[in-house]
DNA sequence: AATATATAGATTGTGCACAATCTAATATTC
DNA sequence: GAATATTAGATTGTGCACAATCTATATATT
């Protein structure tokens, strides 16, 4: 019965030891690949005088304007769109307008909302900012089609993780 | 020779375009994916008392334990292990120490290098916070063998990414 | 030994990221 | 139609993340 006990106590604490082992952890991989590439990243957008999180809001309004030229954006609409809240997206976008970047305006419609509008000077900054990503495809020397499909796993995994909530919480 | 002209450019404009377009950055994909994970983890870890970077570190202190009992940790070797810098490091394990997991101490035999070693609290925190990857494997629901190979791919882009750097900056 | 160079952390300043809370405006319910 | 609930953003406070710079110590050079 000792012998259960220990063998169990042994089993459990090597299962333990492996599953806190950093090496094991996909979050950490996730995170630090993460980091990586918003470093990489950086230089290149330092050029343009803009952030990494700023890039990215200017890659759905200009994606949302190919679309839909008029298209009236809300602040709502782009949080959804990034997955960021208010308290992020707030500051952020007051740093964009006054970096002449954006117009933020109430809508009349809901005098709640805030429209967000791209100015002349960031739909002109589009076609020098296509360097930024092709540049990368070149510095990392990836093969598209590994990119492209670690990119279509890493979908797959968002939409796992933003689908999972927590039970005991 | 216009025509020409004109087919390149409105070439190179799709090429633009798609090359600028959200749904095709796989950085973009990596960040929600990664802050996603941060979010499932926050709840877990707040029973603890940890932040998700204070969470690693300790990972990365009990492995280090696993193979030599007596390990002392640089920071320096920290920040090699986790891809951090001391700009981060430093006021992360302050607040560490301040929580009582962590003790600091200048070294003896190299004055500038800081010394960090784990309380017995945190030490015998290790089986409690063993729960907190096993809530997670539960709650994400995605099958192991198809992690195991996602950790494979992302360890692969991490070392292509830390490998590369630019030429151009 | 005196000087130069490199290294380990700490500090400062900017910019996310997000929980919690607040305010104002809109919708709903009774 | 007044009371209630919901919604859109803003605000506040904490905690990373990192570039740039600084300090103190250690090492290398001459």
């Amino acid at each position: 019965m000792l012998g259960v006990i220990n063998v169990d106590a042994t089993a459990s604490t090597v299962e333990c030891d492996e599953l806190l082992k950093l090496d094991n952890q996909l979050c950490f991989v996730l995170a630090a690949a993460s980091r990586a590439m918003t470093r990489l990243y950086r230089p290149l957008l330092d050029k343009h005088g803009l952030t990494y999180p700023q890039y990215l809001v200017l890659l759905a309004m200009w994606q949302w304007l190919l679309e839909e030229p008029d298209k009236m954006v809300l602040v709502k609409e782009l949080g959804e769109r990034l997955f960021l809240d208010s308290g992020t997206l707030t500051p952020l976008l007051k740093r964009m307008e006054r970096n002449g970047l954006i117009t933020r305006s109430r809508s009349v419609d809901d005098e709640r909302s805030i429209i967000i509008r791209l100015t002349s000077k960031a739909i002109a900054m589009k076609v020098g900012v296509a360097e930024v990503p092709r540049a990368m495809l070149c510095s990392t020397a990836i093969p598209l089609n590994e990119l492209g499909s670690l990119k279509s796993r890493m979908d797959e995994l968002l939409q796992h993780l933003q689908g999972s909530r927590l039970d005991n919480s």
